[in-house]
DNA sequence: GCGAGGTGTCACGGACTTGTAACATTTGCT
DNA sequence: AGCAAATGTTACAAGTCCGTGACACCTCGC
């Protein structure tokens, strides 16, 4: 797993810290000093995770966090929360932020990589690079390629993501919605029935290796893949 | 899990986290302001947990409470408080007014969510989708899989709904209304006598397993389901 | 601008579901 | 045993859901 991520904290030993300890771990770390600064990045490029000094000089980390939950761009984008000991009443005294996880400073290297592996996992499972392997069909999300009992898979664009967000979340039925959610992303006016027509060109695509047989109907609720 | 959840919340920016965090949890926030447009949202349509707020302008929380408390048709609707710490003391009124929990602001998403969770699994335990197993039956709402003695079970989505409300309410009878209301949803006029047929086609789904021995008529009264 | 591939929407038809009525059977009571 | 009420069972028409092919639009790269 490998993920671009926002750093906004304004204490340059820490961002330095910090950023040395996520290349570590195989993450590309973007730096920003204060808000303001973050907003331009995540304006130019959305990092896949964020994560954020409760404190910062101009506007706070809290205001930050409430305004890219606001903006339809961003708000989907993982965010984590660094406070200081000292400021861990305000967890409960602020208002909620939406962030997804927090972590109190002091805090090791370890702790960080655990808890942002747990939220990526959390918030898109099949954003990871991890090659995803049901019943006989293969998923590379690294170098986009697809194959099924060894045979190449030619698919779409979106009929990969819907395919990789299926692996990704197996023996799990799926409502259009929820599948609109997740594949399109969020609230995205389409259709719901044009997830019929994607599950259609998908299973097409799978013919030929025979694991069209994989992603199961559920009349009245939506759909399936089971690896059985 | 995902359920409809009522918020009924006077302060607009709190109304909307609160919103945003149910939909970050998979559920489906509606909202109301105050209390006559609370009741107006549940007339149409009963959700499954309502999230009060204590002190609203005009008919207060505790009396909105109090209110549904009181119609058949909405007293077995969860509910769960949410006060100020200054009112802290009246926490044991709120319990008197029906309420299944209650939450001191501010609090975190993740405690918000933990305690939905809880309220709804002790209230409506159908509404998760935690696996359910009795007597060598086994049903997965999250992937819509009924096995009996380990052979599958096919059923149609109205017979799952059933099995689904028996087994997270068994060794109890439960009256056609009863069944009506908590399988096919409130507002909805279909003859008593139709929950027979659905009674009669999970039978016989089950009967390559013999199972259909643990759905009991109880005359004059109704069925129950029965570890056995 | 122009073709190629990708995407969203629609409409049609078939398959499955569902509520109801009609008839059969069981149950409890006198 | 005989009766009425309750429940079991079946058939069916109407409705709903889903698979599918067609098509218009869009966006690229040439």
């Amino acid at each position: 797993m490998s993920a671009t991520i926002l750093v906004v904290e304004d204490e340059p030993a820490i961002q330095e810290l910090i950023a040395f300890n996520l290349k570590q771990a195989g993450h590309q770390p973007m730096r920003a000093d204060n808000a303001e600064q973050a907003m331009n990045l995540v304006s130019n490029a959305l990092p896949d995770l964020i994560l954020l000094d409760w404190m910062l000089p101009g506007m706070s980390g809290i205001d930050l966090a409430r305004r890219l939950r606001t903006d339809k761009r961003t708000k989907t984008v993982p965010i984590i929360m660094l406070t200081a000991r000292s400021e861990e009443q305000d967890k409960l005294a602020g208002l909620d932020t939406g962030a997804d996880d927090y972590i109190t400073k002091p805090f090791s290297p370890r702790e960080l990589n655990a808890r942002i592996k747990a939220v990526l996992r959390r918030r898109a499972p099949q954003m990871t690079d991890d090659v995803v392997q049901i019943g006989g069909l293969r998923l590379d999300p690294g170098s986009h390629r697809v194959s099924g009992n060894s045979e190449p898979v030619e698919l779409g664009p979106t009929e990969f993501r819907l395919l990789h967000f299926l692996m990704t979340h197996p023996e799990r039925v799926h409502s259009r919605t929820q599948l609109l959610d997740h594949v399109w992303g969020d609230h995205v006016f389409v259709e719901e029935r044009t997830v019929d027509v994607h599950i259609r060109r998908l299973r097409k695509a799978l013919e030929p290796t025979r694991l069209d047989r994989l992603i199961q109907t559920v009349r009245g609720t939506g759909y399936r893949l089971s690896g059985g």
